[in-house]
DNA sequence: CATTAGAGTGATTAATCACTTACAAATATA
DNA sequence: TATATTTGTAAGTGATTAATCACTCTAATG
């Protein structure tokens, strides 16, 4: 990547999850950035390309946070790192989950095949504890790190108490590692 | 309202809900609703007037919801009440919700004072309750009805186990009344 | 019957949209 | 140094945008 060609993905991803894919123009990207319009075009052939560029260098990076948690064996510890996620995004990638979160509500939630393992090994987890509805326990955690994934994302507070409530609720609060 | 009145806000709201306000043109609106485009803009003004027409006649209809829960005086069943909220919505209104929803992410979240309120009396019941952190206790719940509003408004799928199993972390599930 | 007011239309506006083209500058390769 | 190749620009393209325009139609009022 050049550094304009930088530039110009820098500036769509925090222009897009400010206002909009489509309240974003290439232009205003193009101004923005500091670039010539036709070079938007050049680099990424197309808006469409632009953003998918953007979407798929995130959901990289989110793949590995999926990963550590599909990965780790002891189904309580599993959870509890499950209902920590909200609470460790990185500053860096707001603008990016903002993206993503307003995406989901008119071109279809982004899937990547770490989140559908981790969804799975969720309901595993629930059923090694023996929870009564283990596929429903485990939408249930994903609606919640999606509600506390909004509180954090969209209101700037402190938001660790928020934490120590809801470890409480599954007993995790305790919790030896 | 007119029939055609009528007309252009209800297909203007399941558009907007949709495909979001952006990506909806007053001609697509004035094609679908059966209307020629100068008639949205003799009722509405502009655009933003038809938005804000279709906004304040759902809040006001939200309202009401909200102060039935801010009614209850028990503190249990209030909290139960507001857990039992995003399973309530009236299919009619899921373009409304979904549209709420959608804007929260670009033009920040529609407050209505009933709203406000509800978020008070939750932190009331909590504290009425002696929980620990009854601020933080709300803002959790009010993310939960967030994610779980999220789960219900975008996947057609049967919500009612998640009540149980989130029912049943607040104890309150075998509450009587 | 004459007047008025609101409902409704279709053509038209300037601005903006995503995207293309023609060409120059820079950079790498031979 | 000569020649491709990549990086970049400026000036366009037609299509679409929100909004306005002059106008017609209908129904009620006096």
């Amino acid at each position: 990547m050049t550094e304009k060609q930088q530039n110009i993905f820098d500036t769509a991803l925090n222009l897009f999850a400010e206002h909009g894919v489509d309240a974003t123009s290439t232009s205003k990207i193009a101004i923005a950035a500091g670039v010539s319009e036709g070079l938007i075009f050049r680099h990424f052939k197309n808006k469409e390309g632009l953003l998918n560029a953007i979407l798929s260098s995130g959901m990289e990076k989110a793949d590995a946070y999926f990963h550590a948690i599909i990965g780790e064996i002891d189904p309580k510890t599993r959870i509890k790192k499950a209902l920590e996620l909200p609470f460790q995004i990185d500053s860096k990638d707001y603008a990016f989950w903002r993206l993503v979160y307003t995406l989901k509500w008119q071109r279809g939630s982004i899937e990547s095949d770490g989140m559908e393992l981790f969804r799975a090994s969720l309901a595993e987890a629930f059923e090694q504890l023996d929870y009564e509805n283990p596929s429903a326990e485990a939408r249930l955690v994903e609606a919640i790190i999606d509600g506390i994934a909004t509180e954090v994302l969209l209101k700037d507070i402190y938001p660790k108490p928020l934490l120590e409530c809801i470890l409480k609720k599954y007993k995790l609060n305790k919790l030896h590692k």
